[in-house]
DNA sequence: ATCATTCTTGCACACGTGTTCACCCTTTTG
DNA sequence: CAAAAGGGTGAACACGTGTGCAAGAATGAT
């Protein structure tokens, strides 16, 4: 049995279609009694109006569409869930779609949007970033960027206030008398990464702390890299006191690589990360971390984008301030309390993988 | 200036929109040479078919909607990855709501798809379950339930094996020698939490363990709420050597806890939890936990549906075997290492409150 | 009674695409 | 040379909904 059109209601009602669409659409125009006999049909014949019949004729789909590297990520997760609640709250809904990062694959699945004839678009970490001022002529729709990772400005982005907020980050570690503060970044290229290492490198200037090369390390932004990265920095002759991490991924990592090595936090080495996950609360030690507001990152890109929809002309680059939190991951430099030329002799890297590595995981 | 239709396009070639229509789509009944002429201007006019129009006569939308309980909780974004990827993978676009476990919003969620005229629709930790069997009789579009945290059976759904692997889990406990077993479970009445709780309680059973009401407390399935749980547990005149966590989340509550009041984990207390996170391989200790496949049963859930989209009969309900996992959060009970009497004295919930709870978090 | 006004309704078209049917033109076959 | 066959194309309708316009009915005013 076919679904209920208006067209079945209006041939059981004894009218045309037209009153129908009208009493089911509160129009005054139609009478009381017919408009209540019309509801009532309607409803017995478990009508469901097609949003897609109406989108063709409105040209409004109350659609938006969100492209996310990948929704398993937490940080993604948290901001598309602000970017929902706030579409929700304007009676939209929301496309979502995974671009694992993949250039190609975001314009593609850009492009299945602008197909479905989405009212907007949020990007989020974008690897194409500016270039869409090119589709833009072609696609009328308005696109919105969150944390935009390709150089240069574009139209319209949300994205958090990098340089200051890794800046302040450092500065905290360098009023706590670190001097030998290490950077573990994200060697993929993001201009996160470029931005924050820019604050890194500003708050030693501005403390005259001489920059330090080897102190700078990658990662890929998740633990395994962080992790890597940190085992790097341990077998230094002089490692670092402090450490700066890209984000809270990354920091996890280096807390492991650093408690497998032997050594505490705070007590030995002090750790910064970015994000402020809801789960960096609960990290051995709890993690002193820059603040990002996910949640309402994602509500202002929906606003943003509201705004344009309406034909209104919001602000086009909006910076979001981030706001350290300090928990108990960071600490004032030990006075030698660490010998780490002992650490050396213990050879980290084999102990570390006798003890913690060994991770019984029987898979079938 | 309005977008390129495909009578645009026939007006610029000086053919029918007919011709187009078939030339765009491949279709072998147009001459060589037109369907050239015709592809090329549609390419300079940048036109872009409407899947809006093309669904209005198709029937089919080629578009899936997810109803998820908060994407920013982990283990749903883990899901919602996988069945992103297989319906990617088959050319379907998803929708994602948040329902945030709240009844009435589910079902508005799954009207307001029912009107976008969706293909499929999966459910993530339905509150709504068999009362979808009533909607079914109106909608006609195939549900699938992940994880139904409903009572009673419905139509099709993927589960995971909750008594089995949680029973699995607790006898693993038994074998390390624990007798004093706890279980902290969700409050929120899942379905999931009834059946762990069976299993733990199976596992007692097999081993002559006596059931004791006390070392059963309850949180939220957040962190927060295991870490009450816990300092509930510890306050106890015996407390547990042991302790089952419902999911990973408050596991990660309950070692806050732990490590709060001064103990070790595992050496004064084992934890188990469930889920596997990809976090709590990074959790200090690295945490014993019963692995849940969600990448894999998300794309489960959706290859069920694109059975049922293809009007095949697949398996009802199927359920998902768990697999534990073995970190380092569990181990050999101890014999005495541990005196909780000492514990005792030192009035732990307050030693806790001085130490760890002090996050120093200045928000404006 | 006539006209103006208001209320109510239906007709017809539009939105963009797909598809059936019939038609024309060319080529092949008898 | 006529007929059949085949390839290529356009006209017309369909999908479900919204809306401008006109027309009819009812009511009120003069």
């Amino acid at each position: 049995m076919k679904r209920a059109s208006i067209k079945d209601i209006a041939r059981l009602a004894n009218v045309s279609h037209s009153t129908v669409s009208r009493a089911l659409r509160q129009s005054p125009l139609v009478n009381t009694e017919t408009a209540e006999k019309i509801q009532r049909i309607a409803t017995q014949s478990g009508y469901s109006p097609s949003a897609i019949a109406r989108s063709l004729v409105n040209c409004r789909t109350n659609t938006i569409g969100v492209v996310v590297t990948n929704i398993a990520d937490p940080f993604a997760a948290e901001v598309v869930s602000g970017i929902e609640e706030e579409a929700n709250a304007h009676g939209y809904s929301v496309f979502l779609a995974n671009s694992n990062a993949n250039p190609q694959r975001e314009v593609k699945v850009v492009q299945s949007f602008e197909e479905r004839r989405v009212d907007g678009i949020v990007v989020m970490a974008s690897r194409v970033g500016a270039l869409y001022a090119d589709m833009l002529s072609q696609i009328q729709i308005p696109i919105v960027l969150l944390n935009n990772q390709h150089p240069s400005e574009f139209g319209h982005s949300v994205r958090i206030a990098n340089i200051d907020a890794s800046r302040q980050a450092v500065r905290h570690l360098v009023q706590l008398g670190h001097e030998r503060i290490g950077y573990i970044g994200d060697r993929s290229g993001h201009v996160s990464d470029s931005e924050r290492f820019s604050g890194y490198r500003a708050a030693l200037d501005e403390a005259d702390i001489e920059f330090q090369p080897d102190l700078v390390v990658h990662g890929d932004g998740k633990p395994e890299g962080g992790l890597a990265a940190m085992e790097r920095l341990l077998e230094l002759s002089q490692p670092p006191t402090a450490v700066f991490c890209y984000n809270d991924m990354t920091a996890i990592g280096a807390l492991k690589a650093i408690h497998a090595g032997g050594l505490r936090v705070p007590d030995d080495i002090s750790i910064v990360g970015f994000d402020d996950l809801s789960l960096s609360e609960y990290t051995e030690p709890p993690l002193t971390t820059v603040h990002q507001p996910k949640h309402e990152m994602g509500r202002l890109a929906m606003q943003v984008l509201l705004e344009l929809l309406t034909g209104a002309d919001p602000e086009q680059n909006i910076r979001v301030p981030g706001e350290l939190i300090l928990r108990q991951s960071t600490a004032p430099r030990g006075e030698g309390k660490c010998d780490y030329s002992s650490v050396q002799k213990m050879e980290p890297a084999q102990k570390r993988r006798g003890s913690s590595f060994l991770t019984l995981k029987p898979r079938s």
